[in-house]
DNA sequence: CCTATCCTCAACCACATGGTTGAGGATTCG
DNA sequence: CGAATCCTCAACCATGTGGTTGAGGATAGG
């Protein structure tokens, strides 16, 4: 889970993420884009290969990644635990304007 | 957005959250049950804070911390774009996706 | 065979992270 | 007042992160 997270914490990253699931893309491919060097994409591969949000399959001389999105269903799950947190937020305030029918 | 993924990428700071989900905690009470000192939960509670996930009160010598739980409703619904991908395995309908570039 | 292409690796650098300890500010309590 | 409590800050250390450049392995294409 940690690595899954620190891979998400990087624009770079996402934006290959974003774009891996439209198709499948060569690591020169994911690097073009980005305003770094193939060197330093080809780390950024690594990491999202890490977190297991990647998977590579080498033809020749060409080292093709595809999305693997079930560490995101992950991910997405845990953030679920706080969906009430974020939509309760009109339940408090109900809440006050009963309170304060009844408090004063 | 990359605070907030950076913030959830460690097990201390996810303890952290998910014990405040419950209840406002003070900082001490965020750090008992982590093994570390002080100092160190400290810190921890500072990245959530950077990333907007916590908001904090200072009343006398007691720092009350809460959960501000909107970050990661953007986050989710970052993650929910990629719904698709573990849900429908194989589906020939990818090119209905929209623009990639605009992660950010 | 020769060369251009795709990609990784290694070395290096600057800076961030995550932890420690020690000092101390502010507040509460006896 | 004096002491205990809660917490931050500063200094320090080890390691990780994110970037560079240069070298080179493997393959595709003439």
């Amino acid at each position: 889970m940690d690595a899954v997270f620190h891979a998400l914490a990087h624009g770079a990253r996402r934006t290959m993420l974003r774009r891996l699931a439209e198709r499948e893309l060569t690591v020169g491919e994911l690097a073009e884009p980005l305003e770094m060097s193939l060197a330093a994409a080809s780390k950024h591969v690594q990491v999202l290969e890490r977190a297991g949000l990647v998977k590579r399959t080498v033809t020749g001389r060409r080292h093709v990644c595809r999305l693997e999105a079930a560490p995101l269903a992950s991910a997405s799950a845990w953030l679920n635990f706080y969906e009430r947190h974020w939509t309760e937020r009109l339940d408090a305030l109900e809440a006050l304007f009963t309170d304060e029918g009844t408090d004063r």
